[in-house]
DNA sequence: AGATTTAAAGACTTTTTTATCCTTTTTATG
DNA sequence: CATAAAAAGGATAAAAAAGTCTTTAAATCT
């Protein structure tokens, strides 16, 4: 469903929201300690969503990776999409074409509703939410 | 969530429960043809479906591919599972842990219902049942 | 028995994903 | 300005997944 790149790409993400803020930029060097994703592995994700806009970062001394408010703002699925590309959740299940109502694959029936509104899910739910989740104790980070 | 290797094994054995039976047994070959599977990757997993007597074979003239009315009980679970191994669809969103509802993850709530309603569809539904869409016309083969 | 048809098996190649290493650029600070 | 700290970028390596090729074994038919 996700690719092992977007899931690191969420807890990082996460990671920094939780533990970071402009005043307090985060390396990664201690991303990837604290997440056990390999580090240069994850400079490259950061990098890329870095590129897209999706988290923020300075170079040089007190710099690192943070999140503007604006950041904060950014749904599951933009992650994702710039990690994955934009049509690894739009598919069959089957592989036969995008996933079409109207002509509906064997298993279609079995996960249908079920995989629209988990994308539907991931389009709506902001980093800011998952960070509230995780603050309240609803959810848990890491390990 | 399946790899591709999966969905070509459900593919496949779906056009062989709508396409043959024990006296008109089908060629990998025409497996192949009719499904855009690669034919000797599709062997392959043929192969291992056979081994582990989700499907049945016979070698030789007159041979190929077919299902018994016991192939025809076997779950979609138990395909994905001898082609992916057990715990591909049971493990966290994020790849921390086992799925787990005491300690569930940032994304757990987004999808946790959804995750396991959905294996436990592949589960409960059998070849039969998803043949029967298909001839009720409910969903379809192929392209 | 011999020839032919077909799946089974194993070795191999290619592609994609994951991971590492090394150099360059940017920024802050003494 | 010199130095150090950090991300950015590029090249490469390792591992996994996908795909191919060749040989072997089983079944049938003449
Ligand atoms: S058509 Fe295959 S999952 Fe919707
Ligand atoms: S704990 Fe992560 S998906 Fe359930």
């Amino acid at each position: 469903m996700l690719s092992n790149s977007s899931k690191y790409a969420i807890n990082a993400v996460l990671y920094v929201a939780v533990n970071s803020s402009i005043e307090n930029k985060i390396l990664a060097k201690d991303i990837s300690r604290e997440t056990q994703i390999p580090q240069a592995y994850l400079s490259k994700l950061m990098q890329e969503l870095t590129r897209h806009n999706l988290i923020s970062s300075v170079r040089g001394p007190n710099g690192g990776f943070y999140l503007t408010d604006e950041n904060r703002g950014v749904s599951l699925l933009q992650i994702v999409n710039v990690i994955d590309g934009d049509n690894r959740l739009t598919s069959c299940m089957l592989g036969l074409h995008a996933c079409d109502h109207q002509h509906p694959c064997a298993v279609h029936h079995l996960v249908g509703d079920t995989k629209t509104r988990f994308v539907e899910n991931l389009e709506k739910t902001t980093v800011q939410d998952l960070v509230s989740d995780i603050k309240s104790g609803k959810s848990f980070l890491g390990i």
